[in-house]
RNA sequence: GGGCGCAUAGCUCAGUUGGUUAGAGCGCGCGGUUCACAUCCGCGAGGUCACAGGUUCGAGUCCUGUUGCGCCCA
């Protein structure tokens, strides 16, 4: 690295370094180009070296399109985090990465394949493999310069994608390891099955939505039973042709003398047998069910208990099969209608009610999924869920927000098994390997990549076709990234990481499953903290979507607005685990803020550039000005120690977005709105009024940059480089530590404030043209030191002409013709020769005065409180007494002036 | 059916452990050519903090119930 940040910096800020001047307004453009890859190449987003460092895995983005503002939510998150930490001087690592996202990934090349007149089946395996690696390798590089463009300070050095060699070969090592400890087996089940996408599903993947159908009361003949039939009730009846049973509750009396006889199947007159099983609630339809154990989980369990036989009517791709006789080759949904017509005629069909009820559907594809015994790969969840469990009991494991501890705990303890094969070809192959030798049967399951022949009777072997769900390979991702199943460096060093930052939508899908496998791996939580954000939804609370058109681009918000104002809102304007609604006001409100920045720091410059020799600087930055400080002075310090000590407070508390918004009020109101404005007449005084102003807000913007840097890291690089700093990147500037309160510059100046406030009311509320300099006469009593201090302060703001302010401790005297005011126990008049329309100047009186009377009431019923005064702190109890005789004060006075005018 | 969340100004939302007169942005009204910023500045209007109880000296904040909306699980 040759060069540092500093000697390349007037180039990319759009400054003139003769001058220092900035350009009018902030450009976002400007300053953004070039910062990022310096930033990387000088290595400041590689981990540095040294104990308790602070590690972010990111959630891997999938590889199926471009970044949404999804994305670009968990970003801004996740590297406010990192940079708030790498200023504190954390080794910090953020680790990039990639999905391959199985069945997403397979149908975007299928539909692009598609648009060819082509299918997977005809490029073949190896070849379709070989298109969806191409698109995969466009569109990673794609993801990699839409983080960069956010200001993403991961470490590009460690990216890591699930497919890569080494993430592969510990997808191939963990599933042996679980094989052989019993806890990967293949079995039959009923599994939730995608027609369209051709493969197996977990539960997790299959999303249920309640759909308008009916009730269907199909009439069953009783074998030898004169007549007597008995009636099931169904949402599915295209399944009763695979029925092998009906079954009702042991307990129901009414069924009592069918159970172990035998019904005949309409349509296809098959004899199937009644069994009694607890499964049946008896309140639900007639009490009796049909039983289709090759097609529904529950019946699928009742045939397990009473040894009935399995018998699927369907084909995978949802059609229905010869088992269904004249329906064959008919879609399920017209088989139904073609049944329920021949049922009719036939007489079995009793009644059709409307139902309502929960249908499954593809999560990826919205196809009704169809639930079908299949012989699948399953992860046995219950060993793995006990210690993930144990994890969040214990405090190992701790959720932002809290309230997903209780969501996470719920679903562990109704874990099902996980079905973890799927019949796609773009993902791990399963690495088993079934023997073809006849005779021999063996089944190898193997942690390398490739087997040549059976290590039992050197016959050929053929892998199991399928591959494995794509979230097994993210739940290994806390390690695999780095390095595991290799003891490297960084798997001793980054392991556990420190939170991990996501949506909660995938609570389940990854963070679970990340606990199982980083506690059966390597013993111990992958993280300490999950961070839950919220979904980000459109303007009017609805969900973002391609076919509603209503996404907002990241890519194009970061053009027109720019990449800190698009982090900013982000992460300023929610709270964790609540969705928050992005609009483009409120990008604009952000990109506002940072103009006030920056238009702030161009004032500054010129008084700092005017002084440049005077400013002093230190290892921390400008130093902290001490000598010839005014009251404004040590009233912005103070302020700036209080919000430099709350947002480091709030950000230990995962608050970042409270934090934000504070620093933001900070600046724009305090430092913008009443320092700057009260500093300005000091910039006329003399030189060492001029230094130390030029000191104080050289000290105040470049820690206030140093606060929003984690925020917006691009426009506070640009101004920190033209601010006096020491060191050479803000990335790598230490975070401020607060210094110590002044709280009698914060009441002397926070009654100045007050003070001028009450002036311009009055000035506006009796017409006083803004642009006229008056007269008053301010009677301060205590304060009048502090404010006499600060009487050219006072003028200006309040628009009061030098020699016609006077301050004085005197009580209030009466003046003809003059305005009063009050703040606290400061009383000012404003004499307006011929201005003052006496009649509304009483009514304004009489308003303030019962303003104060109500507060006076209030107070004193509190302090007569007996409870109050004896239980609250003393300190609160002191408040109120001070307010209490504030007030009665102000009534006297403006009482008094009230009846001065008569 | 079980669980969770939300309900605060016209709109979108903050309000961290209970403690002055509940805040911001946008919008609204009035005013502004002050040499950083109209991507701005000043002044102002606007809230029974969903409803009903309770705990407490004190509740937007804690507890119970009700209503409405949303989400998750089954």
């Amino acid at each position: 690295m040759t060069g540092t940040i500093d000697e390349t910096a007037t180039s990319t800020t759009a400054t003139t370094a003769a001058t220092g001047d900035l350009a009018k307004a902030f450009d976002p453009a400007a300053i953004e180009r070039g910062l990022y890859d310096r930033w990387d190449a000088a290595g400041y987003f590689q981990p540095s070296e040294g104990d308790d460092p602070f590690v972010i895995i990111m959630p891997p983005p999938n590889l199926t399109g471009e970044l949404h503002v999804g994305h670009a939510m968990f970003t801004s998150i996740e590297d406010t985090m990192v940079r708030w930490h790498r200023m504190r001087g954390r080794p910090t690592l953020w680790l990039p990465g990639a999905d391959h996202a199985g069945i997403a990934g397979q149908w975007v090349v299928e539909k692009e394949i598609a648009r060819e007149g082509l299918t997977r089946h005809d490029l073949g395996r190896d070849a379709f493999v070989e298109r969806v690696w191409a698109y995969m390798d466009h569109l990673r590089g794609r993801t990699r310069e839409q983080l960069r463009l956010l200001g993403a300070s991961c470490d590009w050095s460690r990216f890591a994608f699930t497919m890569d060699p080494g993430p592969s070969r510990a997808v191939r090592k963990v599933f042996k390891r679980l094989h052989d400890k019993g806890l990967i087996y293949r079995g039959e089940r009923i599994i939730s099955w995608c027609p369209r996408c051709m493969t197996a599903l977990s539960d997790l993947e299959v999303v249920h939505r309640d759909e308008d159908s009916s009730l269907w009361y199909l009439a069953y003949p009783v074998v030898d039973g004169d007549g007597e039939a008995v009636v099931v009730a169904t949402t599915r009846p295209e399944t009763m042709l695979g029925d092998t049973g009906v079954a009702v509750s042991p307990d129901d009396e009414r069924y009592h003398h069918l159970i172990g006889r035998e019904v005949t199947l309409p349509i296809v007159g098959r004899r199937i047998p009644v069994v009694a099983d607890t499964a049946v609630d008896p309140a639900f339809g007639t009490g009796a069910v049909k039983v289709t154990p090759s097609h529904d989980p529950n019946d699928f369990a009742i045939g397990q208990r009473h040894g009935l036989p399995l018998l699927m009517v369907m084909h995978l791709d949802g059609t229905m099969n010869d088992a269904a006789g004249p329906f064959a080759g008919l879609p399920v949904l017209e088989a139904r209608k073609a049944i329920v017509a021949r049922l009719e005629a036939d007489g079995a069909l009793l009644k059709t009610e409307p139902h309502r009820h929960s249908v499954g559907h593809c999560s990826r594809c919205d196809t009704v999924v169809q639930p079908l015994v299949s012989k699948q790969w399953f992860v046995e969840m219950a060993p793995l869920a006990k210690p993930a469990l144990a994890a969040a009991e214990d405090g190992r494991l701790e959720f932002v927000p809290e309230r997903f501890t209780g969501v996470y705990r719920n679903w562990l303890e109704n874990i099902h098994d996980w079905c973890i094969s799927r019949q796609l070809w773009w993902g791990h192959r399963i690495p088993v390997w079934y023997c073809q030798a006849p005779g021999c049967g063996r089944v190898i399951v193997s942690e390398e990549e490739t087997l040549a022949s059976c290590p039992d009777c050197g016959g050929p072997v053929q892998q199991d076709p399928d591959v494995l769900d794509t979230w097994f390979s993210s739940g290994l991702w806390p390690f695999s990234t780095l390095g595991w199943p290799d003891q490297t460096r960084d798997l001793a060093r980054f392991y556990p990481g420190s939170v991990m930052e996501t949506g909660h939508d995938i609570l389940f899908f990854w963070v679970a499953r990340m606990m199982f496998f980083g506690l059966e791996v390597m013993g111990e939580v992958p993280f300490r903290t999950v961070y839950l954000h919220g979904l980000v939804r459109d303007a009017e609370g609805a969900k973002m979507s391609k076919t509603k058109g209503n996404v907002l681009d990241p890519v194009s918000l970061v053009a027109e607005y720019g990449a800190d104002a698009l982090r900013y809102a982000l992460v300023t304007q929610g709270t964790p685990g609540n969705d928050t609604r992005l609009s483009l006001p409120r990008v604009e409100a952000a990109r506002n803020f940072a103009n006030k920045l920056w238009n702030a720091t161009r004032f500054a410059l010129r008084s700092i550039t005017e002084q440049r020799d005077a400013v002093e600087v230190g290892p921390d930055g400008p130093i902290r000005p001490t000598e010839n400080l005014a009251l404004a002075d040590r009233w912005l310090l103070s302020r700036l120690d209080a919000v430099t000590a709350d947002a480091t407070q709030l950000m230990g508390n995962f608050l970042y977005g409270e934090a934000g918004r504070q620093v933001q009020d900070f600046v724009w109101s305090e430092l913008c709105d009443w320092y700057i404005e009260a500093a300005k007449v000091r910039l006329k005084g003399t030189p060492e009024e001029r230094r130390a102003v030029a000191q104080t807000l050289a000290f105040a913007l470049e820690r206030s940059c140093r606060l929003l840097h984690p925020f917006m890291p691009y426009i506070t690089e640009a101004l920190w480089q033209e601010l006096p700093h020491s060191g050479e990147s803000i990335v790598v500037a230490p975070w401020p530590v607060a210094g110590d309160r002044d709280p009698a510059a914060e009441a002397e100046f926070g009654t100045l404030v007050e003070l001028v406030r009450a002036i311009r009311n009055a000035r506006a509320e009796s017409g006083v043209e803004p642009g006229r300099w008056i007269a008053a006469e301010v009677f301060a009593g205590g304060t009048a030191p502090a404010l006499g201090g600060a009487r050219r302060e006072l003028g200006l703001l309040a628009r009061i002409a030098d020699d016609q302010l006077v301050v004085s401790a005197d009580a209030p005297r009466p003046a003809e013709n003059a305005l009063t005011v009050i703040a606290g126990d400061v009383v000012a008049t404003l004499p307006l020769a011929g201005m003052v329309d006496l009649a509304a100047e009483r009514e304004r009186l009489r308003r303030e005065i019962a303003e104060a009377e109500a507060e006076r009431d209030r107070v004193e019923a509190q302090l007569a409180n007996e409870g109050f005064v004896a239980r609250a702190p003393a300190k609160v109890v002191e408040v109120q007494r001070q307010r209490r005789a504030t007030a009665t004060e102000q009534i006297a006075v403006l009482g008094r002036r009230l009846a001065d005018l008569g």
